[in-house]
DNA sequence: ACTGTTGATGACAGTGACTGACATCGACCG
DNA sequence: CGGTCGATGTCAGTCACTGTCATCAACAGT
């Protein structure tokens, strides 16, 4: 035993989100988190840059997308390559539904951390151009690649919390993807 | 003559992009933007809600992008609409490459300012989807069609502004928007 | 056992963004 | 001429976030 209680940034995050969803995004002080946590204010900075990134750091969706478009088979054709990424990210949210839907509805309820999701997001987006590039994607089509799958991520995402019940999101994103199709389709 | 000089609203906005751009946007604080506007801190925030705000408020791009969507042939192919959302809001730039050189490496060298301008996107995407559903088109199509459009206009914006000289944005687009046919192309 | 170093934390003062409440005063209206 | 209105000023207050220094258990080396 340490001279402190293990764990104090998960402490810090889990004491955040309960406080966020119970009482708002805005109603919540960061004192009132580290108190809760068995911290001080200071203790929380050092963990986490600001109020916003204590829901955020530590997700391994970049990483898992990243890494399952950098290992798809060298052959294998943008889409498959893009699909191969969406499984991935598909993947961490299987069987975490009410988890996911706590978080989300409250980010949705506050543009700063809207705000904050987006720019995760758009640094998602520049690590799969850069992950595409390696892979020989010349540009402009890797940058474009690469929003246009967040662009799929986005819509699925959203369908799959906005549905009814539980559903695999790794079938939602493959039909969204094959949906891209009619957008580009000319008359 | 009023009992105070007319255009509070622009010369705040003037000043903080001056500001920004000479001393750095956290190195600004808004005590000295009301100062050179001729007005106090709390004049300012009657003007725009927050510091990031006043590099954003009032642009034109929703509206232009919105209305030109609105308002193609009722028969046109999707992707024309979308093609003629992306010549309005090109339109909205030409001749004034400088200015939006100047205030997007201001937003570019700040997060919290990448933030809002991804936020302002964001919210763009979806009046683009209300639109598009107006026009008859379905979901999921509509939704995917106003996040991939955005896509293209990330790309398309950003190699405009990288460009070496002044180029026509438009036709940037539209070759942006030919290309994601090889983002969905199939093996 | 003694001592020096390290790392996570606490304590505390300070800055600046942002808000609420109230006062001011020229313009405009009747 | 009196009353209302709207844009602004003034001022006090909260809270996010930072810099700095102190504390103290754990650990390593002697």
């Amino acid at each position: 035993m340490g001279r402190w209680e293990p764990n104090a940034r998960k402490r810090l995050a889990e004491a955040a989100l309960q406080l966020y969803s119970e009482q708002g995004y805005e109603q919540t002080t960061v004192a009132q988190i580290a108190r809760q946590a068995g911290l001080t204010e200071r203790t929380f900075f050092r963990h986490y840059a600001d109020k916003r990134e204590v829901l955020f750091a530590g997700s391994p969706l970049q990483e898992l997308f990243v890494t399952a478009v950098a290992t798809a088979p060298p052959s294998a054709p943008l889409v498959d390559v893009l699909g191969a990424g969406l499984d991935a990210a598909s993947a961490m949210f299987a069987g975490r539904r009410e988890q996911v839907l706590l978080r989300q509805s409250v980010v949705a309820a506050h543009p700063e951390l809207r705000e904050r999701e987006l720019i995760k997001l758009a640094s998602l987006a520049s690590a799969l151009a850069d992950a595409l590039r390696d892979r020989g994607v010349p540009e402009p089509t890797a940058a474009l690649a690469a929003e246009t799958v967040m662009a799929v991520f986005k819509v699925g995402f959203d369908r799959w919390i906005t549905a009814a019940e539980e559903t695999d999101m790794a079938p939602l994103m493959r039909d969204l993807l094959d949906e891209l199709g009619k957008v580009t389709a000319r008359g």
